[in-house]
DNA sequence: GATCATAGTCGTCTTCCTGACGATAAGCAC
DNA sequence: GTGCTTATCGTCAGGAAGACGACTATGATC
């Protein structure tokens, strides 16, 4: 067979992004407000057209610094300090998924610490930080009563495979240290599991867990009460990225 | 921002398949010989471009059949006869990955029972199955000493990531009972992991193990000597597919 | 047919990890 | 100081896994 460009259906390639934080105690996603059609008025997940000369994971780079301002990095990259976890999450590209035409789109996870207010991006009415919860229940209402469209496009679907990612991922890898500050206690860290996984844990076995696993916590020597009660350590991340034995997440 | 069909570059998108097997107590991959340029004569993944009406699993399933006459499920759908497990992987999308213009690949990942000879496909010379050490050793020498050219495109850095995440996969799932015929033992099983990790397990702990997971493993009432020694019994995969607590990977 | 090699299956023992939970420490608000 | 909050250490029982002994049931070989 040979090279024939008509051969093939030209597709648009976007990224959409999965940006998680957590935020009052709950795992909050960003949502932008859709400025044109389809969907117009609508919230769906930041994202855009891949540009002719970059790759997938420039381009989810670039939308997220476009939407939020954070400087992600590679996992494999070295730490930085402002930077949030990027990584590819899966490709959607059901023919009916964008009414317009034929789009694949290639979703990327991004995890990042509590961060200020959204700026909206360019093609976005808006932006906000809202809880997963509040942004999948389809058709449902929202914490202020009001009702609550479905997420533009599949995002909900994307939405949806992006925290179940991220709940599994931080089972078994030290990613949950992605939605904290540079420095944190073993309490917050403790809230992000809780609020993600969406349970209680025992302060008591949690603290035995991440303090005793080599290489996932490294002292920085300070204190905070930020919380309150009593002043609790500071750490940063360590370089361990893989817990073994794991997390275990509590059963339902 | 309007709608504007110029506003976005056009691109190729494919589908790549990481088909894995276990032969002869090694984990093969299948591949196809490049029948035209680029990369004419190397050895390649088999895969080829999504049609306009077809969703991306649908082009994965179409694909594997073409090549090796599988018919592939989802890992959602029911169980079946001639089954194989089949989920996307990931996708890659350098600007430069393939010389001729822009393509984005989508990299499927299917696992299946050991299977007779490959089928060649439509555009390729021909098919085989190859140890994927040999596939991912680039420039070395293969079994029978003659010198093996890298997989062509980037295809050696896909079938290395869809080698490990079955590699990661088979731990907490029970996925690798899909390596396995529709009846097979707890010996056939162990063989399957000790093939794909490259490990050697205990027999009896593994044995404990399996059996001891509830769903993972229904016993048909057969036996069978196929392997010598004493009979052993013969089993189907059960219901359950996450494996809590998972199979433990010796270290090393 | 006896012996041997091969593979399967059942148990035991020790060690490690976890869940449950008591107890103490050190801040802040009043 | 009292009470409240959060942090941190310790103890104990139960479960799971690694190491490995023992026995079983075939086919192959002499």
């Amino acid at each position: 067979m040979p090279y024939d460009p008509s051969a093939f259906p030209p597709f648009a390639v976007t990224v959409d992004l999965v940006v998680l934080t957590v935020r009052r105690h709950s795992l909050c996603a960003l949502a932008v407000r859709r400025g044109e059609q389809p969907f117009q008025g609508r919230w769906a997940l930041p994202g855009g057209f891949v540009r002719a000369d970059e790759d997938l994971a420039q381009a989810a780079e670039r939308e997220l610094a476009e939407e939020t301002g954070l400087c992600a990095h590679d996992p494999s990259a070295p730490a930085q300090d402002n930077g949030a976890h990027l990584e590819q999450l899966a490709t959607y590209g059901d023919p009916k998924r964008d009414p317009r035409m034929r789009v694949v789109s290639v979703a990327h996870l991004a995890l990042a610490p509590d961060l200020p207010a959204p700026r909206a991006g360019g093609d976005a009415d808006g932006a906000r930080w809202a809880p997963v919860e509040e942004l999948l229940q389809q058709g449902g209402h929202g914490r202020d009563g009001e009702p609550v469209a479905p997420l533009a496009f599949d995002h909900a679907q994307i939405l949806a495979d992006g925290v179940e990612r991220a709940r599994s991922k931080i089972e078994y890898s030290s990613l949950a240290t992605a939605f904290c500050p540079p420095e944190f206690t073993v309490g917050e860290l403790r809230r992000v599991y809780e609020a993600v996984w969406g349970v209680a844990l025992d302060p008591r076995n949690f603290h035995r867990k991440v303090t005793g696993t080599p290489g996932f916590l490294v002292p920085t020597g300070g204190t905070t009460t930020r919380q309150g009660g009593r002043p609790a350590q500071l750490f940063r991340a360590g370089g361990a990225t893989l817990l073994n034995p794991p997390m275990l997440r509590p059963e339902v």
